[in-house]
DNA sequence: GTATAAGTTGGAAGCGCTTCCAGCATCCTG
DNA sequence: CAGGATGCTGGAAGCGCTTCCAACTTATAC
């Protein structure tokens, strides 16, 4: 309840102006202790919440980020990845008083419904987008808007763009020379989406792991699993036939499907196949064996995400940032290093 | 570029005034079809867009609802659960042309940060809140807040609440039966977080269906896995003593995590106990054997939710609203039904 | 052809806040 | 104690839009 309350009336009853009353509100320097005292206590009496909408109108700042995940992306929420995400961001947000709006850009038309919304500068003093297919063009129209933007993952093109990334190609090829060192020579991989910039990065990775041992890449065994279970069962199956001693899956969630898939064809892991995987989110410690894999810092990488937007939001976008974030190896059992 | 346009702009290279440009804009009647014609071409060439904010202070509604998750709810966040209800809301909330700003309150103080803000009419026109531990005084808050706000899931108090919930006790019930009607007879649970009224009422199905069959309820049997795999993990643990001859598990993550514990002690399912659990989320067909659960409709129950929220808004908050979704059993592997 | 209704337009008053700026009181410095 | 620096205060002008209302134009009816 009274929440009709302005700050005039607060003003008044305090006996002071309008001015003076934000001041206070805003904590801003310039207003006797004693006056300031007596306007808290007005604001404490009555309950009052100065109107976040008018704050933004007048202030020409909104205090509310987007994240932004584009069509195609928010299939991926099954992935645990995403969750984790967002909650990174969310306490970002949390910690530095800022709200979150999220945008699950689902289909085409959900993109040209809120692509007006959130280029135009108000609603939204910043975004975080989360990179999607390549040739998607909603990332080079938001950054050639002037709303604030940072790049979660890395875009294939918009060298100008500020973006977070982790270091796919160091965390696979660190993942696939493990495997080479427990001397296994017929590694295949499952690759996500090889229309996103992980899953390139991640076979490429894999593929500098293969060179640096002096190894062939075997197209035949290379086989795309989409970055889900599903897929990842499918890929496996496809990769079988080719008998690989080991794999390298480019996600948790892929490898728990192949760990199926083998599993279906009568083999064991990590006696038949070793399996090492990316990402480190839960089904890898659910999966049974449990998984060796990359572990990418999903949490961290939301908050730092959170934290470059507002350095833009703040001082520009110019020059680009960037961050790429260290990964490493959890060794578990499916890699049979034990 | 060219977003310093403000309507007045449009106003005066149209030749018209600013409420008639505005009215164009928000498709309202009253203007002749050559002078609508005239300023929309003048929109579509300046590519001007309004400005959420000053529209929202203007008009009194901000076209964005708020999604809070309360404190300790938001751990479930790995739970596949609550991705899926955000994906369902933020769905709706495309479709109806709302944005949707999502609250993860993770700790006392996030809460008491975003009250102000959240419960203060201006920022979001309504709120779309999950129900968290029994106790937890932030719905009963929100509730005598003036802002519309609908209640996810069965809230222990607030009787004059909005809420929605999926048939808990019928949905339990139905799972345990087909058990029952399988011919186990040491059915053990393994329940949720009992601070929740889904947990509750999950077990309170439970014991109907035992009742229904004149079967008594046996506390040895009955285990608190807390929503999570590790938590049904270690809640099998705990019942593998008593010899259940199947389970029904409040959850698929826990049933998961009691899979593990059944396998780790030697035995099988379903062969040495049958399993039925709750939700029918993407874990239910990743576990070997796949699960048999009572499917809830999450994806509908966010669209639903939302759909319920700006019916209140829309028309106020009396009477108070309810919908209770149905289930069905999904059979799969592990109730050995086959 | 006149009275009345219906449709069209713009002026002006907000929505609730921030912030520039000018005015005044108070403080220091020598 | 003069004079400049500093701190405190409020008036007024916005921020960019919606909407009430009065005025005016055009269609409709008899």
């Amino acid at each position: 309840m009274s929440n009709t309350l302005t700050l005039d009336e607060i003003a008044r009853r305090a006996g002071v102006s309008r001015t003076t009353a934000s001041r206070v509100i805003n904590d801003r320097p310039n207003v006797r202790p004693e006056v300031r005292a007596r306007v808290q206590r007005v604001i404490a009496e009555t309950g009052y919440r100065p109107h976040p909408v008018a704050q933004s109108l007048a202030s020409q700042q909104s205090h509310v980020i987007g994240l932004v995940l584009p069509r195609r992306t928010e299939a991926l929420f099954n992935d645990p990845y995403f969750p984790r995400l967002t909650q990174g961001i969310a306490q970002a947000c949390n910690d530095h008083d800022y709200t979150l709006a999220l945008f699950l850009l689902q289909t085409e038309a959900d993109e040209q419904k809120f692509y007006p919304r959130i280029s135009r500068r108000g609603l939204l003093d910043g975004i975080v987008i989360q990179v999607g297919q390549i040739g998607d063009n909603l990332i080079a129209r938001l950054l050639a808007s002037d709303v604030p933007t940072v790049v979660a993952g890395r875009p294939l093109h918009h060298s100008d763009a500020s973006y977070i990334d982790v270091d796919n190609v160091a965390g696979a090829s660190t993942g696939v020379t493990h495997l080479l060192q427990l001397g296994h020579n017929r590694i295949g991989m499952i690759t996500g989406d090889m229309r996103t910039t992980a899953a390139l990065d991640r076979y490429t990775g894999y593929c500098q792991a293969l060179q640096a041992h002096d190894l062939p890449v075997d197209e035949a065994l290379i086989s795309e699993g989409y970055f889900t279970e599903i897929g990842g069962y499918e890929a496996m199956q496809r990769l079988l036939p080719h008998k690989p001693d080991a794999i390298f899956s480019a996600s948790d969630a892929m490898a728990l499907g192949a760990l199926h898939a083998i599993h279906d064809a009568g083999l064991t892991v990590p006696h038949d196949i070793a399996i090492v995987s990316f990402d480190d989110l839960p089904p890898a410690t659910i999966a049974r064996p449990q998984l060796t894999t990359v572990h990418q810092p999903v949490h961290a990488f939301g908050v730092k995400a959170v934290e470059m937007l507002l350095d833009v939001i703040k001082n520009g976008s110019t020059p680009p940032r960037r961050i790429i974030m260290d990964t490493h190896l959890v060794i578990r059992e499916s890699c049979g290093s034990t």
